[in-house]
RNA sequence: GCGCCUGUAGCUCAAUGGAUAGAGCGUCGGACUUCGAAUCCGCAGGUUGCGCGUUCGAAUCGCGCCAGGCGCGCCA
């Protein structure tokens, strides 16, 4: 049993469908109340609309076949149209050994069944450093494939060089630019292109070089964008570690352009009936599929437009066998979901199976005024900086705090303050001050056992520690299956709160050699669930601060 | 104008259609001769943007407003 909602979910089916030959799905919840016992259900969602009961007799009926089950239950009882379970404490508090026994595996579960998922993130233009609305992607998208993992998926990460196509060719032209300014000339950059000082940091080893000097300038163009490009990947790749992030795979737009033909792709499409030309382009027919208008394929100068990358590289991605897959984008994509989705149909896969995940904006706040940052202008904060400046698991957990569609302003201040408020170390705290504990205890040579008497655990935070310690799988579950990757850190916050406030009022190694086994017992489970948490979204879990 | 996201305590944010909407920070007041005070205990703080509807029950679902953000390119 290492579900206990699940458990008396049931166990309620099943008597529901004993006694009535009905199959519910009951809804059970973690009472609000200490009074209204550790679980609740509500009479109303069981009571099928066929039954011929009056609502009394069916919640008797219940009740006393669920009273019976005495060795889960200590009290059932029913207050108005809910029904409250007192879960048993001896049954209680024997589930933390399962939780010693299944370790670092506590919480995990095989519901996924292996299924391959890819989950692509970040993904961001290599035109430039990455910032911080790529960190809270990079963040969350990590977090999804580990949360996946843990439930039993296959999931890989993958980052999308959008290497191909016209910002590209932005960048070689800007870095001409920067070169010619280093050589001493006036330059002005283009409006499209980017001028972020990085551009010029990175070819700056050039200006003396004969081979770069003796080029034309467009053969330079050429030479620099290939370069910066790699140069700003290369970059982003050790940024993203230094975050620890790290990708299963880096894939290429042009590598996929190479692999699937352009107009192999547009030909297919056409053999569907889903092209047609206009204006001297070519038309893909999104708008059979649900978008608001069609799409331009291949452009009037007879160039192709992103629209052909993104449709070859989603049926690359099931072709590679992903049977689910996850974009995370940010929030000015979202009016790319359903030409994506077009393709998607058109290449025989089911749309549902591709799942769009936008992570909303990051929007930067300076003296109390937003900002809106920019790549090209070289306006906005760097992940490298940040990372300079705020402690990595810092980072991480203040992005995973917030649901993925919540918007969230990002005071440059606040940076400063991260590393000193940041609730991250009350949760790190918890874990190494379990530690301390044990440490302790060895000094006093008393050892943690594998048959402690837990019956001696009487104190009622101690049986609200063992409970909250036996949510932990619901939580993942939930985390896991609505991508909501913040309610990991919330549970481990909580976590962290009963414990300190436990430890603050009951002295966990004393005299008492057997009251001691079991509050030990019981401090490993919670420094075991901190642990899986922490984990789960790659933060630390320190011994020591 | 159309589409997507958001609106909850002074601030930053939680809340599986359920019971009296919760935390943290901040303010104020307390607690270390005992396993680490990066901790704990207490006080105060609300018309969940507004209205109507669905429901036994709405912060949550639907519709209409209001406010903010982001999109609406033969750029990605």
């Amino acid at each position: 049993m290492l579900n206990l909602k699940e458990e008396i979910k049931h166990i309620v089916r099943n008597i529901l469908l004993d006694k009535f030959g009905i199959e519910v799905n009951p809804t059970i919840e973690v009472s609000p109340k200490p009074e209204f016992g550790d679980f609740s259900s509500n009479l109303s969602s069981l009571l099928p609309g066929e039954c011929k009961l009056s609502f009394d007799e069916f919640a008797n009926t219940i009740l006393s076949d669920l009273i019976e089950r005495k060795e889960i239950f200590k009290k059932v009882l029913r207050k108005d149209s809910f029904i409250n379970f007192f879960l048993n404490d001896v049954f209680l508090f024997r589930q933390l050994k399962d939780v010693i026994k299944e370790g670092k595996k506590y919480g995990s579960s095989k519901k996924g069944k292996g299924i391959k998922v890819l989950v692509e993130f970040v993904s961001a233009n290599p035109t430039g450093p990455l910032n911080i609305v790529s960190a809270r992607a990079a963040a969350v998208g990590d977090v999804l494939v580990k949360l996946l993992n843990f439930s039993g998926y296959k999931a890989d990460a993958e980052y999308y060089i959008n290497d191909a196509g016209r910002q590209i060719e932005m960048l070689g032209i800007s870095a001409e630019k920067r070169f010619e300014e280093l050589h001493g000339e006036e330059i002005e950059i283009p409006e499209d292109g980017y001028k972020g000082d990085y551009i010029k940091d990175c070819i700056s080893k050039f200006v003396d070089d004969e081979k770069v000097n003796s080029m034309d300038e467009e053969a330079r163009i050429d030479f620099f964008k290939e370069y910066v490009k790699d140069e700003i990947v290369r970059q982003q790749r050790s940024s993203l570690e230094r975050f620890g992030v790290r990708f299963k795979k880096w894939i290429s737009e042009k590598a996929i352009l190479e692999k699937f033909s352009i107009q192999d792709v547009v030909d297919y499409l056409r053999s569907r009936g889903d092209v047609y030309e206009k204006d001297g382009a070519v038309w893909f027919s999104t708008a059979k599929y649900g978008d608001d208008k069609d799409r331009v394929l291949i452009k009037q100068d007879g160039t192709h437009t992103y629209v052909v990358s993104d449709a070859s590289y989603h049926k690359d991605k099931f072709e590679r066998g992903y049977k689910h897959l996850i974009d995370v984008w940010g929030p000015d994509h979202h009016g790319h979901v359903m030409r994506v989705k077009a393709a998607v149909v058109a290449f025989g896969n089911n749309p549902q199976n591709l799942e769009i995940i936008i992570v909303q904006q990051v929007v930067l706040v300076s003296r109390g005024k937003k900002e809106k940052m920019s790549k090209r202008a070289g306006r906005f904060i760097t992940l490298d900086s940040l990372l300079d400046t705020v402690d990595r698991d810092a980072v991480r957990f203040f992005f995973l705090m917030r649901r993925i569609n919540a918007h969230l302003d990002f005071d440059v201040e606040l940076a400063k303050t991260l590393s000193l408020e940041n609730p991250v170390y009350y949760t790190q705290y918890c874990h190494a001050r379990t530690v301390n504990i044990f440490n302790f205890a060895q000094e006093k040579r008393i050892n943690l056992t594998d048959e402690p008497n837990l019956s001696l655990l009487t104190e009622p935070q101690e049986r609200e520690i063992a409970k909250f310690i036996l949510l932990f799988p619901e939580v993942v579950k939930l985390a896991s299956e609505r991508r909501d990757v913040h309610r990991i850190p919330y549970y481990l916050l909580e976590l962290s709160k009963i414990f300190h406030s436990y430890y603050q009022k009951v002295r966990i190694v004393t005299d008492d050699v057997p009251m001691t086994l079991a509050r030990l017992f019981l401090v490993k489970a919670v420094q075991q669930v901190i642990k899986n948490g922490l984990t789960l979204i790659g933060v630390s879990a320190p011994e020591k601060m």
